[in-house]
DNA sequence: GACGCTTACGTTCGTCGTAACTATT
DNA sequence: AATAGTTACGACGAACGTAAGCGTC
């Protein structure tokens, strides 16, 4: 029994459960990976994979639960890996985050260049994708950690933490009627066709909580996965936006108006995920107070330790 | 990096940082250690251990944290070992239980024969020693399980549950005064030699309490590790006897006269103890809920979970 | 017939044990 | 002088990649 054969089952079970494509992504011949799993089978005494003459079907149920001690094994030496960089050079190493374009684009630059300044040695890769993919990233150990404001906290597997909060904001043309319609309502807004997030994305389920709520119909014209798409068409006259405050800025954005809905919608809460069990790099931490700075290494840690209280804002 | 490796520090650091030891625990030769260790060290790309010349005087700082996490790898590894057996043959298997003579003799011939008779098949071993020794055991797993009323509380690696509560009671030669005294007094008591337990065995330290509480000085003239060796001495006359009220059996110690003192002493409160983190085969819950029922395996699961919580009787 | 897992085989690399060496106490 | 750890070396075995074989889909 060797590390080479829990990583070859782990692979092979993400790869869904094909040998082919998880000799690829380890970089080593089929035969190989092929034969050591048959040789850890034989050491356990029994077949992790259910075969189904020379294909492999499935998951056998000793397989399943093996699968999950195999997965904690190799956290574990993921975290030595890990505790042995931090010692050989505090400063130095890969960083990875993944997030979505909202944040990529309006709450994270002053991060990242903060963070750039303090730890220029590390490298800093950041990844898009939709908020179910960012947690899958940092499950499979992609990405160390996941910043948007969805979704995040529905895994058993991550520890979620609030950064900060935020309110939509409406955006419109500044000759549109709604601009001299104050305060906003939800009725006025659906009115007109709406162009925002597609669901999924930064605080849209909020949105549509709101409406849903009032029993009224909205009419989104166009669903988008970032703000700077949204006010391009709100420019054009297509519709109203919804979009979070931050990511209106006036001196930018000289052919649109923000208007005041503060009242409409709740507020959202982005959150930082890490994966529970997963040892942090210093510089993580330091990446992770940047971002929310209630978030200090302690409270982290606080938070890692008790699996079952859930950190409040 | 490989498993061996990580064993090999672990049992160094077990067997007091020292090569030669640890090479004869694991069945191989000392340069194989040493070069191991050498090697793991230079993958980390620092010293796990501080050299004074040729010998291994400490561990580095880096050291001591790599150290918890190896541990951590070795006990994941330990678990999907145990797995593999329990999906190989539920009811077969070693079962190592490390208790005191009291526990061994009293409390848990009923448990065993009860075990034996259900699982055939399950190797079952008894060790005995002082209970800091029985939470050892558990802790370097040797011992699947520790049996004892005293100080398993005291260990964070371990998770100790209340399995049953006990009285003492006196016991004295037919003839001695004591026998006309009733009820008991603990001044009455303290004004003869007493026969009990050691330090650190069979609720003493409630005995100890009880007296200290009332500002008595006890003369303990013999101090033994287990009633029966008790039992023998208070026949001789050599003094009144405290034991547990399970070890006094009239009709086998016709010579000794039992007398209640249930008033006196707190109830003691024997505790089974497992290691955290471990995994346990079928029939080591099987044996706990033996010993105590309503430690079911759902109970002990339930505790292991929140580490926090404490289990309460 | 294409894809996917297994078997076979030769090379290479790593591991282990013995023996000799060196440093510490 | 004795104990403890490192270096050196040779033998064995495990792992890998290539190539061929065989079952499914």
């Amino acid at each position: 029994m060797n590390f080479q054969q829990l990583r070859y089952v782990r692979e092979t079970v993400r790869r869904g459960l094909n040998l082919t494509e998880a000799a690829n992504a380890l970089c080593t011949s089929q035969p190989g990976v092929s034969k050591q799993i048959r040789e850890l089978e034989n050491e356990l005494g029994f077949e992790i994979f259910v075969r189904h003459g020379k294909r492999i079907a499935s998951l056998t149920e000793p397989g399943k639960a093996v699968l999950g001690i195999i997965e904690r094994v190799l956290q574990e030496m993921e975290n030595l890996k890990r505790a042995a960089s931090d010692f050989r050079d505090q400063d130095a190493g890969p960083l990875t985050i993944a997030t979505t374009h909202t944040q990529a684009r309006y709450s994270l630059p002053r991060v990242v260049s903060e963070f750039k300044r303090r730890y220029p040695k590390v490298h800093l890769t950041m990844q898009q994708g939709r908020p179910p993919q960012l947690a899958e990233m940092v499950l499979a150990g992609t990405a160390d950690i996941a910043i948007a404001t969805e979704a995040l906290d529905h895994y058993p597997g991550l520890l979620a933490l609030p950064g900060f909060s935020w309110k939509h904001c409406v955006v419109v043309p500044p000759t549109h009627p709604l601009n001299k319609f104050a305060p906003l309502t939800l009725d006025a807004l659906a009115r007109h066709p709406i162009v925002t997030y597609d669901p999924g994305f930064a605080g849209r389920s909020n949105i549509d909580a709101a409406f849903a709520e009032r029993g009224l119909a909205v009419d989104v014209v166009l669903a988008a996965i970032d703000a700077d798409v949204i006010k391009t068409y709100v420019e054009l006259g297509l519709g109203v936006g919804i979009i979070p405050a931050m990511a209106y800025d006036p001196r930018r954005d000289p052919h649109l108006r923000a208007l005041d809905c503060s009242h409409l919608f709740r507020t959202n809460t982005t959150r930082v995920a890490v994966k529970r069990g997963s040892l942090l790099r210093g510089y993580t931490y330091a990446f992770i107070e940047i971002f929310a700075p209630a978030l200090t290494r302690k409270q982290v840690d606080l938070a890692l330790a008790d699996e079952s209280e859930q950190f409040q804002l």
